[in-house]
DNA sequence: CCTTCGTGCAAATTATTTTCTTTATCCGTT
DNA sequence: AACGGATAAAGAAAATAATTTGCACGAAGG
């Protein structure tokens, strides 16, 4: 699928001059894509037919197929390579912070488990209450930014960045409404504890975290969000911004099986905005 | 620089045979990138020298440095041409989301005034105390999570979306304090209101909004965040995402500046927290 | 009627791939 | 320990395929 991944998979098994043209590609990127076979043979001190062959280990049909690759995943895959801002200057944070966003993206929405995420929509559309359940400065932020999407949509929804209520709202929580929480880490002990609560009572749990940890094992469903935890690589904000646009998928098709009572709602908020005249968020609407 | 940014222009000037070609390029991308000079004139009938001068018109060296373009711009480029998701599957709504959250984020990179966040940046550093402020679902986030990440460096912040409490604060803000907001729509006049009071009192006001709006205008500094509004194309969350890089910016920016303090206070927020045993942001303090 | 532009054809060039051969390395046997 | 065969890696050269260039033709507009 892409260039890279397979790059650092394979990279142990490389040949000698398999790796010479590897290191070309990591650190003259744009010399690569620019240039023909010959060029890059020659850079790389091989023949072109090794380079062909490197190609198809990697997966492409043919050098032009390679290339091809290569420049699409480029944009977004290249700092798996180059770790950290050159440095302080604010063209240069900004730079790498603008790349390990979209880079966080581009992971999510590789190893998003749509089935996983499907089912949470159909649950949420369905359920009679939701409790959005999230704690610390991430989760918190996703538990309300929950709450801001759905009740949109006509559902009924409220959220808790608070423990003890958590606990509370889950012990009264019934079976015909959902509990969804969110951790990035997994290991939100409070969390799974009122997760287990709700499941004593039949209440359908639904976790956003990391696959295997403990908050995701006292779930029903878990949508698995596993981003590199390499914290000089992919920091907090950019595992924020992952969540963000989860988020934003789950409400969106949440949204089509909700439509006609969501258009509805939309209607009612819109008027009350413009009575009140420009409220910050007119555009919101338009979702 | 950007291929689909000069085709767009190029488009009225174009004859039969180019105007066939680009067609293709818009309608089965896909199939554009990976087709040979060869099949892509055929597809489009048009002969391949056709499709060579087509590439040079388009400020390309060749037809294959064209597909490098092409493949390069494609993966951010790409929805400029298809607004709408094609379907409600999820595997297209995901892929949807993705991208124009991803699209968001090149283009606050492409608009972003370094001078301006530079500027905020330091500002933020220096102050005595600082005022974040921001009313309706985007803004507010967008105030607190500044708290959040101010607050994690020993600044001394404070965040409100809450009208009456943003005026009262703000008349209570001294010269050496900043105040901070925030507005999508550049709009809220009672943000506009709680600037003007500040600039009486000669305390520094910073905005995060668009470009000439009234908010703009109130601010002593504004970091103008000008994301296209076409609603189909740029949906209120990709924005959303956009004002949290922004913010990552500034923060690390300030972050660099008041660097002792901050290993200090993180330190001691990193204790409070392991004291506490394995709270749902460990990882948060990597930053 | 002439000019200009757009276009395709065919030849020339260039790039890429295939096939074949050489080289180096590893392992088992003597 | 030395030899020989097997295997993998890499390059050379040939074959193929793709791309570009030069040129000529035809249509549209002056």
């Amino acid at each position: 699928m892409d260039i890279f991944a397979t790059l650092q998979e394979e990279k142990g098994r490389l040949s000698q001059s398999e790796s010479r043209i590897a290191d070309i590609l990591l650190n003259d990127f744009e010399f690569a894509v620019n240039a023909s076979i010959i060029e890059l043979a020659g850079k790389a001190d091989v023949s072109p037919p090794t380079v062909t062959r490197f190609c198809r280990r990697l997966g492409c049909e043919s050098f032009s197929d390679f290339k091809v690759q290569l420049a699409r995943t480029a944009y977004i895959g290249m700092r798996y390579l180059k770790p950290e801002p050159k440095s302080q200057e604010p063209a240069d944070v900004a730079q790498d912070i603008i790349t390990k966003a979209q880079n966080a993206l581009f992971l999510l929405h590789r190893s998003l488990d749509l089935a996983a995420v499907e089912e949470t929509a159909g649950r949420l559309a369905k359920a009679e209450m939701i409790y959005a359940f999230g704690s610390g400065g991430n989760s918190s932020m996703v538990a309300s930014e929950l709450q801001n999407r759905l009740f949109r949509l006509g559902l009924r929804i409220t959220s808790s960045s608070d423990h003890s209520m958590q606990l509370m709202m889950a012990a009264a929580a019934k079976p015909t409404d959902v509990l969804i929480g969110s951790s990035l880490s997994g290991r939100n002990a409070e969390l799974v504890r009122a997760f287990t609560l709700a499941r004593e009572a039949r209440v359908p749990t639904i976790a956003l975290t990391q696959s295997g940890s403990p908050v995701a094992l006292a779930a029903d469903i878990t949508v698995p969000v596993d981003l590199p935890e390499g914290n000089n690589i992919y920091r907090p904000t950019s595992t924020r911004i992952a969540y963000l646009a989860l988020l934003d998928i789950i409400a969106s098709l949440v949204a089509y099986r909700v439509q006609p009572q969501a258009t509805a709602t939309l209607r009612r908020i819109k008027q009350q905005l413009v009575a009140h005249r420009d409220g910050d968020d007119r555009q919101l609407l338009g979702d």
